[in-house]
DNA sequence: GTGATTGCAAATTTTTTGCAAGATA
DNA sequence: TATCTTGCAAAAAATTTGCAATCAC
């Protein structure tokens, strides 16, 4: 296990514990899959946690997991355009740079960009709405070179 | 026939010939189907021609076609938290609500919004990776009242 | 021990494919 | 007519469900 996955690992189990939930072996898994992956589909899990040769977890399960640890906000559904569900572990607020080729996600930090734009939305009014958030994302294709 | 469509039907018939695609009834219908839904998945297409009792189009020709004209910029591939692809007929720039609870989508304008965002994002750059747009979607839940 | 959670297998849902038949220019 | 497109049916891909078995607390 990755040293730096000791920390995240108890904020983890508190985070469970705080909402009633147990501290299983899988959603243990999932989460330092999701902690090494950063952004991730359930079968890039799968995937991982097969080749790191640990206790698989069903693919059910897994899907299970990442549902449940996004409606208690420690993951969040991000966006894509090719009918699958992808994942991102939360961490501060950022933008998305989303290669559209490959379906990878990568973090992009802009504190002043994000502010500019926040501010700017929070004086807009959507009649029947309530924006719960700004999610941004840099359309790629990846360069030859 | 909605009026309005009458206008758009050529220009639309004008830019498959540029492309070399023949005007078909299927891509007739279906763009008719999106010109009147503005964003759509598939299978809103096909219900929206059944509900017209109009020409049916196949299922797997309704993802064809919305695929091909995604490719040559008619329509564009939105991002959405459901494992569904959905299109949206491109117009000018513009950002989207994105209400996660429905997936429903609503433009909003606000071309000031956008240069700001595209202006600063012009002077990064993204070691590996050409950016081709930048996609904003305010994700919001409906209010009750 | 008890209730929450998982595994398993089957069902659903969404999208893609291959190829013969049909339509367009 | 030659080529591009579509329909159809089957396959693939992605996700969900139900329920008995298991595990965490």
């Amino acid at each position: 296990m990755d040293s730096e996955f000791l920390a995240e690992k108890e904020r983890f189990v508190s985070r469970l514990k705080k909402h009633g939930m147990k501290a299983t072996h899988q959603r243990m898994a999932v989460h330092e899959a999701m902690f090494a992956l950063g952004h991730a589909s359930a079968d890039m899990v799968c995937e991982y946690l097969i080749s790191r040769g640990g206790p698989a977890v069903t693919t059910a399960s897994v899907y299970n997991i990442l549902g449940e640890l996004s409606s208690i906000g420690v993951y969040r559904r991000r966006f894509s355009s090719n009918n699958k569900m992808y994942f991102d572990v939360t961490t501060s607020p950022h933008l998305h740079l989303y290669d559209k080729e490959n379906h990878m996600f990568k973090d992009v930090f802009d504190d002043e960009l994000l502010e500019m734009i926040e501010s700017r939305l929070r004086r807009r009014r959507f009649r029947g709405y309530s924006v719960d958030s700004v999610d941004i994302q840099l359309v790629c294709h990846p360069t030859r070179n």
